[in-house]
DNA sequence: GCGCAAAATGACAACGTTGTCCAATAAAAA
DNA sequence: TTTTTATTGGACAACGTTGTCATTTTGCGC
């Protein structure tokens, strides 16, 4: 009843402790045969390695670290059920690290997270993926590890990185809300520590300026991810004069609050105004009218971040249609009936 | 730079390496000079414990597993918070495990995990944590665990558990609109395999009954913990004739449901129908009108069940103070202007 | 067949910790 | 003082795995 280890495998197969870890590890120097012999071995006791005795003999660590300060619930469960995924697919054990950026030392507090656990490496999840501080300050301590970052191409440096173009999927949006003829569409902008914010203003500045219509700075606020930032920022654009006809929420969030704040001035959506979110949360399909904006598969992302780290940290365990993907993500426009009445 | 290892605090401590292990596990046989001068070399060289070494060796382990199959975000990185800080208070790490239930046979999969993670034992959130075929495979398997679940009095049998007393919540809310004047209030159930929902709804009876109210059978639905659930329940609710004076939805999400019902059918809340929530989720404070609701501190009631597992597995690693702790946690009722129009 | 390089396999130690068992010391009893 | 008994400290093995290095087997050209 207790835990096959490699040394039944060994005995099973009749090879030598060492061979079985050679198949284990995928080292070139097996014979087919003997490869064959031990993986019967393997699959008919249910083996598997154990990530404690690993950790501890080798250089090689197969435990990997989730960073995030991310406070949106719903993003931090699809973040960890991506990388947790690859993780069990790569043999691999995952120590979840949620953390506050703003206070303690954070890359003190990391470093010492990867000595104590013995991590490989880590996967770093926005805002604090894009706080070049802290990934310099990593680089710097040999510590490995891969981004998730908001870019519109891949950025420069040796950090391995996943990105997500924010910037083409708000110009999506930007267009789809100038498709329906609107001229006068608000911004509202989350956090400057996001970069997704600022991408997100880049592509609905560009694909005005491509339809030349100028970008009206008054149309354009600063805030914060939140309901609350959305609603205030709505009520004041929608109770002055010159009220714009399009308010794009630089996330769902700041679009329920831009709702709330249409429906209490008593206006109508999409019809006096139309709304558009970003990040297809949960909510935003409720929304009443449901919120039209753009989803990302925030699972799929975390998945290849995991992918890409253990290709960098073990390039021979990856195959090639794993090195070959993709790190490009572009969220896909969801028009839904807050910016078109005919949907719904 | 590397990390320091049981080895080097000895020699700074100028004892033997066993000398050591027995400080960090709180053997009893060491004299007091020896114990400072060992724990002064821990804290002067930063010292940890090596989490693979301690779990490789002995029949005693220092991870615990975190199971859960709750679809709220909210909920869930509440509950890793709770228990994740427990954890690095006592030394353990932690292993998340979402799953799901309906899929597989989850005490074999949970078996597996603690075999192949060398789990001491697990933390187990509703509502798996109530079901009691699984839990008592668990038992039957030798498997340590702690759950938390939903009930009014310290579950029966002998597995340690941190219980919720939503009964006496559901209890408070319901007095709270019948101390508004509410006469006909209506119930909607959540998923009858939260043991959470039933709970509630008990709270609900017996609060009516205390006052005289007879329940009337058609102002009690069932349905699901979700916004569609409400939203469908209160629009047969709200549009039918004898329509209730108030709802109370089994949770947030459904309250939310509700409102927008509500809304849409062109009444106001609380002057034609009180709303009432549970959970305390963010959103229902963002509502218009916010919802009254419990709160719940879901991360000290995860931390308290960590620190009963840790009881159970070692007894003598805890302080009296922890093992006094209460295992009992009851919500608190949140009055907000979704019931009483002059709260805020 | 023979020799030799190259490929495949195996023996053994080591990772950091704890359990077992025994030795040394201090305290108590004679 | 000597003997007995608590205390406390230390040597060694073991957990399951992989790195190092030695050894065996294979393939190949003669």
């Amino acid at each position: 009843m207790s835990k096959a280890t490699i040394k039944d495998v060994a005995r099973v197969a009749e090879v030598s402790l060492k061979t079985v870890s050679r198949v284990i590890n995928n080292e070139p120097t097996v014979k087919e045969a003997t490869r064959k012999k031990v993986q019967d071995a393997i699959d008919g006791l249910r083996y598997q390695p154990d990530m404690s005795a690993r950790n501890l003999r080798g250089t090689k660590s197969y435990a990997i670290g989730l960073v995030y300060d991310n406070p949106n619930p719903y993003y931090v469960v699809d973040v960890q059920a991506g990388v947790l995924q690859a993780c069990r697919e790569l043999g691999y054990s995952l120590q979840i690290h949620p953390c506050d950026a703003t206070e303690g030392d954070i890359v003190e507090e990391l470093s010492d997270l990867v000595r104590n656990s013995r991590l490989a490496g880590l996967v770093i999840a926005p805002p604090i993926s894009e706080d070049d501080t802290v990934t310099e300050a990593l680089t710097a301590r040999g510590i490995h590890f891969v981004r998730i970052v908001s870019a519109s191409s891949p950025p420069s440096g040796d950090a391995p990185c996943v990105y997500v173009n924010d910037r083409l999927a708000a110009h999506a949006v930007t267009d789809h809300l100038i498709g329906l003829g609107h001229k006068r569409i608000a911004f509202l902008l989350g956090e400057a520590e996001h970069h997704s914010s600022g991408e997100r203003y880049a592509g609905y500045r560009t694909a005005l300026e491509e339809h030349g219509i100028a970008v009206d700075p008054r149309l354009v606020l600063d805030g914060s991810y939140s309901f609350d930032s959305g609603f205030r920022r709505a009520t004041d654009l929608l109770s002055a004069d010159g009220r714009p006809t399009a308010i794009f929420g630089c996330n769902d969030e700041i679009a329920a609050g831009v709702l709330a704040a249409a429906k209490s001035l008593g206006l109508t959506v999409p019809g006096d105004v139309a709304i558009a979110g970003f990040e297809n949360s949960p909510f935003s399909k409720h929304a009443q009218p449901p919120l039209t904006t753009a989803a990302q598969s925030i699972g799929d992302i975390a998945k290849q971040a995991m992918m890409l780290l253990v290709t960098e940290l073990r390039p021979q365990a990856m195959s090639d249609s794993d090195r070959a993907r993709k790190n490009e993500f572009v969220p896909e426009l969801i028009a839904r009936a807050s910016t078109d009445a005919l949907l719904d």
